[in-house]
DNA sequence: GCACCGATGTGCT
DNA sequence: GCACATCGGTGCC
């Protein structure tokens, strides 16, 4: 009998893990992201996020992350505030915050903490694990070898969105809901204890000492290079 | 492998 | 105007 461990309010990091079923049947609660994001962030790694279509499921495995606070973070997007743009960071728990950044791509943020307490954690990159096909037909062809296009195909915030076929009609998506286009999962299977780094979070120039990205240690899927590790 | 740069839309200082 | 939670190409090591 599984336990519903994705229904605890601790992450998991640590303990012994049952056996999983095969699918990732199972939702991550909104209990599990009201709580601030950079406890959030790194209890995220290793779990399963995918989007739904008429084109079927692509899904990843979630290797590197970012936390993003309020009006405590000026490298927040909620930091000046609520905005039209920036709506969803302001409410519940749970809901998926899509923006669009550099004039061509998408970033997805799953947020964190109660309506008003504006966090949320930035999904920076995955590994593939559901859907390649699809996933590669979204993605441009390059000329890359296989082996790279497969690390390629949701390395980086933007790619990551392209791959799953994320846009703004996503924003607000609540992935705690069953049936919703967006949903994520614990890890599919007992994963051990995963091997976690910090360091500064990148592409931005405020506050950006604090060590608020979390990443697998060595993952091939990661984004940037690892060169600060902190922990 | 690494550095640089242009493409582009949106929301502000 | 300009800064941006970016990416893909080119050129060089």
């Amino acid at each position: 009998m599984p336990v519903r461990w994705a229904g605890r309010r601790q992450g998991w990091r640590g303990r012994t893990l049952p056996t999983m079923p095969p699918e990732p049947a199972e939702l991550l609660t909104r209990a599990f992201f009201d709580r601030p994001s950079a406890e959030v962030a790194p209890d995220l790694l290793g779990c399963v996020f995918w989007s739904d279509s008429p084109k079927g499921r692509v899904a990843v495995r979630l290797v590197e992350v970012e936390a993003y606070e309020g009006e405590s973070d000026p490298a927040s997007h909620a930091f000046r505030g609520q905005t039209q743009r920036n709506a969803v960071m302001f409410g519940p728990a749970g809901h998926a915050y899509v923006y669009f950044t550099y004039g061509m791509h998408f970033c997805v943020n799953l947020v964190c903490e109660p309506a008003g307490q504006p966090s949320a954690v930035l999904l920076r990159a995955g590994q593939v694990i559901e859907g390649a096909g699809l996933a590669g037909e979204r993605r441009p062809v390059g000329r890359s070898p296989a082996s790279a296009r497969e690390r390629d195909l949701a390395r980086g915030p933007g790619r990551l969105c392209q791959a799953l076929g994320i846009d703004r009609a996503f924003d607000g998506t609540d992935v705690c809901a069953p049936g919703s286009a967006l949903g994520i999962g614990p890890p599919e299977t007992a994963e051990g204890a995963l091997r976690i780094s910090r360091g500064p979070r990148i592409g931005i120039t405020r506050a950006a000492d604090r060590p608020l990205r979390f990443w697998l240690t060595g993952d091939r899927h990661v984004s940037a290079h690892q060169r600060v590790t902190a922990g």
